[in-house]
DNA sequence: ATGGCTATGTAGCATAGA
């Protein structure tokens, strides 16, 4: 079973990229994150005839995630259990005898700001969801757009980002308690190149440069992970005309 | 030099992303 992790950017302009990339990779399912439409713009009618079902939670212009899968989707929850955030940003969905989490995980724009107090707040909620989670789906992985670079491996200038959003300690340290809980990131499951990245801004080059982030993971449930053969970033989508600033992250599982 | 680029909403720029 191969699942895989994209922030799109907008699903509207990427929706050719997102299909074309469904055709080569063939991903028994796929997360998808800042779709940036509603749900009645949403394009089911296109993804279906690619073969897949779809279950979504959008809003204007921000955020919105969707699970698309070639089996269907089942018991098919939106949100965080027990935490109201107006904020479109989890999905979670049955596929195959596994529970996969979709997240967008908030920004947090700058460590002096009411944004980065939500997403430490979001990430406590998110935290405590996924323990009972765990304890209630053994096959789960959680998909998404972290917006946390574990690891100063994780960043081309680790100086030049020390104590920034998106590497802070807090985050970080919030990273970690998912991983105390069991959750492994399936991509160090695996010998990787150096300087693998997931994002890079689009100025100054950022991607020619190779100027990246690795914001975007797969967690697997600790029997997930002891299934999981691979996992890997395409860089390919990058390379596209109008990219995402994201590329798609991609886990194999032999179940 | 705190810029640089992209997408959205909405009609000339503001907000957000990371």
């Amino acid at each position: 079973m191969r699942i895989a992790s994209w922030n799109v950017n907008s699903l509207k302009v990427r929706l050719p990229q997102v299909l074309d990339w469904l055709a080569r990779q063939q991903p028994d399912a796929l997360c998808l994150q800042e779709l940036k439409l509603e749900d009645p713009s949403f394009p089911r009618a296109a993804l279906e005839a690619a073969g897949y079902s779809c279950a979504y939670s959008g809003q204007k212009t921000y955020n919105g995630v969707a699970i698309l899968g070639r089996s269907p989707l089942e018991n098919v929850v939106c949100g965080i259990e027990g935490f109201e955030d107006p904020q479109r940003r989890v999905i979670s969905a049955d596929i195959a005898g596994v529970r996969l989490v979709c997240a967008y995980v908030p920004n947090g724009q700058s460590i002096d700001s009411d944004k980065y107090r939500y997403k430490l707040g979001w990430l406590a909620a998110f935290c405590a969801w996924l323990e009972r989670e765990l304890a209630r789906y053994p096959r789960i992985a959680v998909l998404g757009d972290y917006n946390i670079a574990p690891e100063d491996r994780d960043v081309h200038d680790p100086k030049a980002w020390e104590g920034q959003v998106l590497v802070s300690e807090a985050e970080r340290d919030a990273f970690g308690r998912l991983a105390a809980l069991g959750f492994r990131d399936s991509f160090r499951l695996f010998e990787q190149p150096e300087k693998a990245y997931t994002w890079w801004d689009y100025r100054m080059n950022g991607f020619k440069r190779n100027l990246g982030l690795r914001i975007d993971h797969i967690l697997l449930s600790p029997e997930l992970a002891t299934r999981c053969t691979a996992c890997s970033i395409d860089l390919e989508p990058r390379r596209n005309e109008r990219p995402s600033d994201h590329a798609p992250v991609l886990a194999d599982l032999e179940l």
